[in-house]
DNA sequence: TTTTGCATCGAGGGTTGC
DNA sequence: GCAACCCTCGATGCAAAA
C-alpha cells in the first residue's frame, strides 16, 4: 500500500513545540489546545476555509516542488528541516505568521488491486489533478485511464449497472460490487461507495491547521492530534504516550515484550479522549464530568446540549468540538478536535 | 550502513444514530 | 436502510541508535 503522503517530522527549532523534550505523560498537560487560541485567530487566518484560502496543495508536485513554494519559513529567515522540506511546525509557523503554508503533496490512491493476472500497465496516466472547485464525488471519480475495460475475467454483465448505480460501480452477478476504477470488489454497496471516494481528489474533512483533507472524520481527528500533541495512549510501564493505539501496542510489544491478548480485529476497550487536554476517560460519563469541570466551554458539551435541545448546528454524534466551525464545510464536517471516541 | 522504534496515514470493516 | 462515525490493521518514511 503505497503511502503517497508523508508528514515529515517537525524540525526542532526554538519557538516550536518540541514534544520530545517533555516527558510523554506531561505533554497532554502542556500542549496548547486549539480551543485556547481564540478561534478568531485561527479562523481569521484560515478564515475562508483552507480549501478556499489554500489552493489546496492538493496538486501533484514532486517533493522538490515543495521547496519552491515555501513562502513563509524561508522568507522569514527561519530554518527549515534538514531535508529541506517543511515539517509540521513550518506549517504552524506560517499559519501564525499570517501566510498559510500547506504541503503540496497530493494523496494519490488507486486502491488495492485484487489479484489480477493482467495488472495495469505501470505507466498509467496520473489521477486527474484536482480542480480548484470541488467536484461532486461521482464526478471526481473519473477513471484515471481513458477508458478502463473490465478485467478479462469479469463477465460482461459487470458493466451493466442498475439505474442509480454509480458510473464507476457495478454489481457482479454474485452480488459483489466492483469499483470500475481499480476493479476492486466489495461485498456491500456502502463499502464501494466509500471506496470510490478514495479515487476522488475531493476531501470533505479539512484540517484547520494545515489544510490537509481527509475522507473520514476519524482520520481527520487522528491527524489533528499530530498538531495538538494529544497523546491519549499511555504506556503503563514507562509513561511513554502515543497518539495511536497501534503505536502503543507496538511499543508494548517491542520494548516491554508485552503482547496484549486481543483476537484479530477484536475491539479494544473504548477510550474516551478529551481533545482539549488529552485527558482520557474510561466512560463517556467520566469524560463529560471532566469537560464540565475543566472545559465548560467545550464544543462537545455545547454539541450535546444542542442535540438534547434538538437544535440545529449540533455536531454530529460522537464528535467533540474543539473549535467552532468557521465555514459551512466545517460546520458540516464536524470536529477537527476530536471526540469521545476511541 | 543497518537496525530499531516511532509517527503517520490509507483503507476496510464494525457500530451507531437518524 | 443509509450515512456517518469509530476502530483496526498494515504499510511506509524518518530519525536515532547500534
Amino acid at each position: 500500500m503505497p503511502r503517497a503522503f508523508l508528514v515529515k517530522k517537525a524540525n526542532v527549532s526554538p519557538g516550536k513545540r518540541n514534544w520530545s523534550e517533555l516527558p510523554d505523560h506531561e505533554r497532554g498537560d502542556v500542549y496548547i489546545p486549539v480551543s485556547i487560541f481564540p478561534n478568531s485567530v485561527l479562523m481569521t487566518e484560515v478564515e475562508a476555509s483552507p480549501a478556499e484560502t489554500v489552493p489546496l496543495c492538493l496538486t501533484k508536485h514532486s517533493s522538490s516542488d515543495n521547496h519552491a513554494q515555501l513562502p513563509s519559513s524561508t522568507a522569514l529567515g527561519q530554518p527549515r528541516s534538514p531535508s529541506g522540506s517543511p515539517g509540521r511546525s513550518d506549517i504552524r509557523r506560517s499559519l501564525h505568521s499570517g501566510s498559510l503554508y500547506v504541503r503540496s503533496k497530493m494523496k494519490v490512491t488507486t486502491g488495492k488491486l485484487p489479484p489480477d493476472p493482467t495488472p495495469l500497465p505501470p505507466t498509467l496516466p496520473p489521477i486527474p489533478i484536482p480542480s480548484p472547485q470541488p467536484l461532486p464525488p461521482q464526478a471526481a471519480v473519473v477513471p484515471a485511464a481513458p477508458k478502463q475495460t473490465p478485467a478479462p475475467s469479469e463477465p460482461p454483465s459487470m458493466v451493466n449497472r442498475p439505474a442509480g448505480q454509480s458510473q464507476n460501480t457495478a454489481p457482479t452477478p454474485a452480488g459483489a460490487f466492483v469499483c470500475q476504477v481499480c476493479q476492486k470488489t466489495f461485498q456491500f454497496q456502502r463499502m464501494l461507495n466509500r471506496h470510490v471516494k478514495c479515487h476522488s481528489d475531493t476531501k470533505r474533512h479539512l484540517c484547520t491547521f494545515c489544510g490537509k483533507g481527509f475522507n473520514d472524520t476519524f482520520d481527520l481527528k487522528r491527524h489533528v492530534r499530530t498538531h495538538t500533541g494529544v497523546r491519549p495512549y499511555k504506556c503503563s510501564l514507562c509513561d511513554k504516550a502515543f497518539t495511536q493505539r497501534c503505536s502503543l501496542e507496538s511499543h508494548m510489544k517491542k520494548i516491554h515484550s508485552v503482547t496484549l491478548k486481543y483476537a484479530y480485529k477484536e475491539r479494544r476497550n473504548k477510550l474516551y479522549v478529551c481533545e482539549e487536554c488529552g485527558h482520557t476517560a474510561g466512560t463517556q460519563d467520566e469524560l463529560v464530568r471532566h469537560l464540565h469541570s475543566l472545559h465548560p466551554d467545550s464544543q462537545l458539551l455545547k454539541g450535546k446540549a444542542a442535540r438534547r435541545a434538538g437544535g440545529p448546528g449540533a455536531p454530529a454524534p460522537g464528535s467533540v468540538g474543539g473549535s467552532a466551525p468557521s465555514s459551512p464545510r466545517e460546520a458540516d464536517s464536524d470536529d477537527t478536535n476530536g471526540s469521545a471516541g476511541q
